[in-house]
DNA sequence: CTTGGGACCTGGCTGC
DNA sequence: TGCAGCCAGGTCCCAA
Protein backbone atom coordinates (compact mmCIF):
# COMPACT_ATOMS: atom_id res chain seq x y z
CA UNK A 1 0.00 0.00 0.00
CA UNK A 2 1.55 2.83 -0.91
CA UNK A 3 2.17 5.18 2.17
CA UNK A 4 4.60 8.34 2.67
CA UNK A 5 7.28 6.19 2.99
CA UNK A 6 6.52 4.01 -0.29
CA UNK A 7 5.60 7.32 -2.31
CA UNK A 8 8.81 9.17 -0.57
CA UNK A 9 11.23 6.18 -1.79
CA UNK A 10 9.41 5.96 -5.39
CA UNK A 11 9.82 9.75 -5.57
CA UNK A 12 13.88 9.37 -5.34
CA UNK A 13 14.31 7.15 -7.21
CA UNK A 14 12.66 7.99 -10.31
CA UNK A 15 13.92 11.74 -10.06
CA UNK A 16 17.17 10.95 -11.37
CA UNK A 17 15.89 8.76 -14.12
CA UNK A 18 12.88 11.97 -14.87
CA UNK A 19 14.06 15.05 -14.14
CA UNK A 20 15.58 17.18 -17.26
CA UNK A 21 13.87 14.21 -19.71
CA UNK A 22 11.10 14.57 -21.45
CA UNK A 23 8.12 13.18 -22.51
CA UNK A 24 8.18 11.77 -26.33
CA UNK A 25 5.57 9.16 -26.13
CA UNK A 26 2.55 7.56 -24.49
CA UNK A 27 0.29 4.75 -24.21
CA UNK A 28 -2.69 4.67 -21.66
CA UNK A 29 -4.17 0.67 -21.69
CA UNK A 30 -7.19 2.16 -19.10
CA UNK A 31 -9.20 4.93 -20.49
CA UNK A 32 -10.74 5.69 -16.67
CA UNK A 33 -6.98 6.23 -15.73
CA UNK A 34 -6.69 9.89 -16.48
CA UNK A 35 -9.00 12.02 -14.85
CA UNK A 36 -11.27 15.41 -15.96
CA UNK A 37 -9.49 15.27 -19.80
CA UNK A 38 -9.67 12.70 -22.94
CA UNK A 39 -6.82 10.72 -23.37
CA UNK A 40 -6.01 12.69 -26.72
CA UNK A 41 -5.86 15.75 -24.88
CA UNK A 42 -3.75 14.67 -22.27
CA UNK A 43 -1.22 13.33 -24.75
CA UNK A 44 -1.27 16.51 -26.79
CA UNK A 45 -0.62 18.79 -23.64
CA UNK A 46 2.15 16.30 -22.03
CA UNK A 47 4.13 15.15 -24.91
CA UNK A 48 7.06 16.94 -26.02
CA UNK A 49 7.33 18.59 -22.07
CA UNK A 50 9.92 18.40 -20.15
CA UNK A 51 10.10 17.22 -16.09
CA UNK A 52 11.40 20.27 -14.37
CA UNK A 53 11.67 18.88 -11.24
CA UNK A 54 9.35 15.80 -8.46
CA UNK A 55 7.92 16.29 -5.74
CA UNK A 56 6.02 14.35 -3.21
CA UNK A 57 2.65 15.79 -1.67
CA UNK A 58 1.10 13.67 1.18
CA UNK A 59 0.77 10.49 -0.95
CA UNK A 60 0.78 12.50 -3.96
CA UNK A 61 3.32 12.43 -6.96
CA UNK A 62 3.88 15.80 -8.76
CA UNK A 63 5.65 15.79 -11.98
CA UNK A 64 6.52 19.73 -12.55
CA UNK A 65 6.56 20.64 -16.23
CA UNK A 66 8.68 23.04 -18.00
CA UNK A 67 5.39 24.78 -19.44
CA UNK A 68 4.21 25.32 -15.40
CA UNK A 69 1.23 22.47 -15.82
CA UNK A 70 1.94 19.84 -13.45
CA UNK A 71 1.38 15.63 -13.81
CA UNK A 72 -0.05 14.52 -11.13
CA UNK A 73 -0.41 10.97 -10.21
CA UNK A 74 -2.27 8.95 -7.48
CA UNK A 75 -1.28 4.86 -6.44
CA UNK A 76 -3.85 4.74 -4.45
CA UNK A 77 -4.07 1.11 -3.25
CA UNK A 78 -2.21 -0.91 -5.66
CA UNK A 79 -0.30 1.58 -7.92
CA UNK A 80 2.98 1.06 -8.49
CA UNK A 81 5.98 2.67 -11.28
CA UNK A 82 8.21 0.45 -12.61
CA UNK A 83 11.11 2.08 -14.58
CA UNK A 84 12.54 -0.36 -17.85
CA UNK A 85 10.71 -3.58 -16.83
CA UNK A 86 12.00 -7.01 -18.65
CA UNK A 87 8.22 -7.64 -20.43
CA UNK A 88 5.08 -5.65 -19.85
CA UNK A 89 3.43 -7.69 -17.70
CA UNK A 90 0.22 -7.70 -16.61
CA UNK A 91 -2.39 -5.17 -14.56
CA UNK A 92 -0.38 -2.06 -17.01
CA UNK A 93 -2.48 0.78 -17.19
CA UNK A 94 -0.44 3.11 -19.10
CA UNK A 95 3.42 3.54 -20.04
CA UNK A 96 5.38 6.86 -20.78
CA UNK A 97 7.97 6.87 -22.98
CA UNK A 98 11.34 9.26 -22.18
CA UNK A 99 13.64 10.97 -24.05
CA UNK A 100 16.78 9.21 -22.48
CA UNK A 101 15.31 6.19 -23.81
CA UNK A 102 13.66 5.00 -20.24
CA UNK A 103 9.86 3.55 -19.73
CA UNK A 104 7.86 4.59 -16.77
CA UNK A 105 5.00 2.01 -16.46
CA UNK A 106 2.18 2.91 -14.35
CA UNK A 107 0.88 -0.65 -12.80
CA UNK A 108 -2.56 -0.95 -11.06
CA UNK A 109 -4.33 -4.34 -10.31
CA UNK A 110 -6.84 -2.72 -8.49
CA UNK A 111 -7.64 0.28 -11.06
CA UNK A 112 -7.88 2.96 -7.87
CA UNK A 113 -5.41 5.07 -9.09
CA UNK A 114 -5.85 8.16 -10.68
CA UNK A 115 -3.47 10.56 -13.31
CA UNK A 116 -3.93 14.54 -13.90
CA UNK A 117 -2.82 16.90 -15.95
CA UNK A 118 -3.18 20.09 -14.63
CA UNK A 119 -2.43 23.87 -14.93
CA UNK A 120 -2.08 24.42 -10.82
CA UNK A 121 -1.42 21.21 -8.56
CA UNK A 122 -2.88 22.82 -5.88
CA UNK A 123 -6.49 22.32 -7.10
CA UNK A 124 -5.06 18.65 -6.52
CA UNK A 125 -3.69 19.01 -2.99
CA UNK A 126 -4.33 22.26 -1.14
CA UNK A 127 -7.00 20.76 0.60
CA UNK A 128 -4.05 18.63 2.68
CA UNK A 129 -2.93 19.03 6.27
CA UNK A 130 0.78 20.02 6.94
CA UNK A 131 3.24 17.63 5.90
CA UNK A 132 3.78 14.97 8.77
CA UNK A 133 7.58 15.22 8.27
CA UNK A 134 7.68 19.04 7.73
CA UNK A 135 9.12 21.62 10.46
CA UNK A 136 5.12 22.89 10.43
CA UNK A 137 4.08 20.21 11.79
CA UNK A 138 5.11 20.54 15.22
CA UNK A 139 4.20 18.99 18.84
CA UNK A 140 1.97 22.26 19.03
CA UNK A 141 -0.26 21.85 16.03
CA UNK A 142 -1.04 18.48 16.37
CA UNK A 143 -2.45 19.07 20.12
CA UNK A 144 -4.45 21.85 18.24
CA UNK A 145 -5.48 19.62 15.76
CA UNK A 146 -6.88 16.92 17.71
CA UNK A 147 -8.48 19.03 20.39
CA UNK A 148 -10.56 19.94 17.84
CA UNK A 149 -12.27 16.58 16.75
CA UNK A 150 -14.36 13.74 18.44
CA UNK A 151 -13.27 11.57 16.41
CA UNK A 152 -11.21 8.20 16.62
CA UNK A 153 -7.57 9.26 17.06
CA UNK A 154 -7.16 6.49 13.96
CA UNK A 155 -9.44 8.52 12.07
CA UNK A 156 -7.67 11.56 12.68
CA UNK A 157 -4.10 10.40 11.68
CA UNK A 158 -5.00 8.90 8.48
CA UNK A 159 -7.29 12.05 7.60
CA UNK A 160 -5.55 14.26 4.81
CA UNK A 161 -6.85 17.03 5.24
CA UNK A 162 -5.71 17.10 9.07
CA UNK A 163 -2.36 16.19 8.40
CA UNK A 164 -0.68 14.71 5.00
CA UNK A 165 0.82 11.40 4.88
CA UNK A 166 0.02 8.88 7.07
CA UNK A 167 -2.18 5.96 5.68
CA UNK A 168 -3.68 2.82 7.38
CA UNK A 169 -0.87 1.04 8.45
CA UNK A 170 1.30 3.41 9.37
CA UNK A 171 -1.19 4.85 12.14
CA UNK A 172 -1.55 1.63 13.22
CA UNK A 173 2.64 0.92 14.08
CA UNK A 174 2.62 4.97 15.56
CA UNK A 175 -0.58 4.18 18.18
CA UNK A 176 1.06 0.68 19.25
CA UNK A 177 4.36 2.92 19.63
CA UNK A 178 2.47 5.05 21.70
CA UNK A 179 0.72 2.56 23.52
CA UNK A 180 -2.94 3.98 22.75
CA UNK A 181 -6.34 2.18 21.68
CA UNK A 182 -7.37 3.21 18.18
CA UNK A 183 -10.86 4.55 19.22
CA UNK A 184 -9.84 6.42 21.91
CA UNK A 185 -11.09 10.07 20.94
CA UNK A 186 -8.96 12.18 19.55
CA UNK A 187 -9.92 15.26 22.11
CA UNK A 188 -9.32 12.95 25.10
CA UNK A 189 -5.88 12.68 24.82
CA UNK A 190 -3.95 14.04 27.54
CA UNK A 191 -0.77 15.82 26.35
CA UNK A 192 1.52 13.21 27.04
CA UNK A 193 -0.33 11.14 25.02
CA UNK A 194 -0.40 13.72 22.16
CA UNK A 195 3.51 14.06 22.28
CA UNK A 196 3.98 10.05 22.30
CA UNK A 197 1.83 9.91 19.38
CA UNK A 198 4.07 12.71 17.58
CA UNK A 199 7.02 10.71 18.31
CA UNK A 200 6.28 8.34 17.18
CA UNK A 201 4.62 9.02 14.14
CA UNK A 202 7.52 10.67 12.85
CA UNK A 203 10.24 7.17 14.25
CA UNK A 204 7.72 5.04 12.04
CA UNK A 205 7.82 7.09 9.56
CA UNK A 206 11.55 7.90 9.07
CA UNK A 207 12.12 4.37 9.95
CA UNK A 208 10.21 3.20 7.31
CA UNK A 209 11.94 5.41 4.46
CA UNK A 210 15.02 4.30 5.52
CA UNK A 211 13.71 1.02 4.79
CA UNK A 212 12.27 2.09 1.27
CA UNK A 213 8.67 1.21 2.38
CA UNK A 214 6.63 -1.56 3.48
CA UNK A 215 5.70 -4.24 0.73
CA UNK A 216 2.95 -5.93 2.43
CA UNK A 217 0.87 -6.40 -0.95
CA UNK A 218 1.51 -4.95 -4.41
CA UNK A 219 4.32 -2.93 -3.69
CA UNK A 220 7.82 -2.92 -5.27
CA UNK A 221 10.18 -0.26 -5.71
CA UNK A 222 10.71 1.30 -9.55
CA UNK A 223 13.52 -1.01 -10.01
CA UNK A 224 11.50 -3.97 -8.91
CA UNK A 225 13.36 -4.48 -5.76
CA UNK A 226 10.69 -4.83 -2.53
CA UNK A 227 10.98 -2.73 0.67
CA UNK A 228 11.75 -3.80 3.94
CA UNK A 229 9.81 -2.21 6.21
CA UNK A 230 6.72 -4.35 6.91
CA UNK A 231 9.38 -6.77 8.54
CA UNK A 232 9.64 -4.35 11.49
CA UNK A 233 5.98 -3.97 11.57
CA UNK A 234 4.61 -4.94 14.86
CA UNK A 235 0.69 -4.42 14.81
CA UNK A 236 -0.27 -3.88 11.32
CA UNK A 237 -1.40 -6.63 9.77
CA UNK A 238 -0.38 -9.05 12.41
CA UNK A 239 -3.82 -10.41 13.41
CA UNK A 240 -3.73 -12.68 15.71
CA UNK A 241 0.01 -12.96 16.07
CA UNK A 242 1.90 -12.43 19.42
CA UNK A 243 2.48 -8.60 20.55
CA UNK A 244 6.14 -8.52 20.50
CA UNK A 245 6.08 -6.59 24.01
CA UNK A 246 3.70 -8.80 26.02
CA UNK A 247 2.94 -12.18 23.74
CA UNK A 248 -1.09 -11.16 23.33
CA UNK A 249 -2.50 -11.97 20.44
CA UNK A 250 -2.35 -8.41 18.56
CA UNK A 251 -6.17 -7.77 17.66
CA UNK A 252 -8.05 -6.83 14.26
CA UNK A 253 -11.50 -4.23 14.82
CA UNK A 254 -13.08 -1.63 12.19
CA UNK A 255 -12.56 1.67 12.70
CA UNK A 256 -13.97 3.51 10.31
CA UNK A 257 -14.09 0.43 8.08
CA UNK A 258 -10.75 0.16 7.67
CA UNK A 259 -9.05 -2.90 9.42
CA UNK A 260 -6.88 -1.71 12.49
CA UNK A 261 -4.24 -3.91 14.49
CA UNK A 262 -3.50 -3.49 17.84
CA UNK A 263 -2.46 -5.02 21.14
CA UNK A 264 -5.40 -5.41 23.78
CA UNK A 265 -3.06 -5.26 26.73
CA UNK A 266 -0.47 -2.97 25.78
CA UNK A 267 -2.84 -0.13 24.49
CA UNK A 268 -5.91 -0.57 26.88
CA UNK A 269 -9.13 1.42 26.14
CA UNK A 270 -12.02 1.82 25.51
CA UNK A 271 -14.65 1.38 22.52
C1' DC B 1 -21.17 21.35 10.63
C1' DT B 2 -19.65 16.85 12.45
C1' DT B 3 -19.22 12.06 12.17
C1' DG B 4 -19.85 7.50 10.20
C1' DG B 5 -20.22 4.26 6.62
C1' DG B 6 -20.57 2.63 1.80
C1' DA B 7 -18.70 2.67 -3.03
C1' DC B 8 -15.13 2.10 -6.04
C1' DC B 9 -11.92 -2.21 -7.71
C1' DT B 10 -9.83 -6.90 -8.17
C1' DG B 11 -6.49 -10.62 -6.86
C1' DG B 12 -5.42 -13.70 -3.32
C1' DC B 13 -6.58 -16.36 0.36
C1' DT B 14 -9.62 -19.20 3.58
C1' DG B 15 -12.99 -22.39 4.59
C1' DC B 16 -16.91 -25.24 3.54
C1' DT C 1 -12.13 -29.27 -6.93
C1' DG C 2 -15.13 -25.30 -6.86
C1' DC C 3 -16.92 -21.47 -5.19
C1' DA C 4 -18.60 -18.05 -1.91
C1' DG C 5 -16.98 -14.67 0.99
C1' DC C 6 -13.54 -12.02 3.20
C1' DC C 7 -9.56 -8.85 3.07
C1' DA C 8 -6.48 -5.13 1.45
C1' DG C 9 -7.47 0.51 1.71
C1' DG C 10 -7.16 6.17 -0.26
C1' DT C 11 -10.48 9.11 -1.31
C1' DC C 12 -15.02 10.68 -2.58
C1' DC C 13 -19.79 10.97 -1.62
C1' DC C 14 -23.94 10.70 0.93
C1' DA C 15 -26.74 10.09 5.12
C1' DA C 16 -27.85 10.78 9.98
Amino acid sequence: MPELPEVETIKSELLPCVVGQSVTQITILDAKLVSGISIEEFCRRLIGQAIKSLERRGKYLIFHLADTQSLVMHLKMSGTLLLNPQGTGHYVRAIFHFSNGIRLLFRDPRRFGVIWLVADAESLVGRLGPEVLSEKFTPRVLVQTLSKHHIPIKAALVDQSLIAGIGNMYADEALFAAKIHPLKRADTLSLEETQNIYRSIREVLRSAINSKGASVDTYVRPGGQLGTAHFNFKAAHRGGKPCPVCGTPIQRILVRNRGSYFCPKCQPGTA
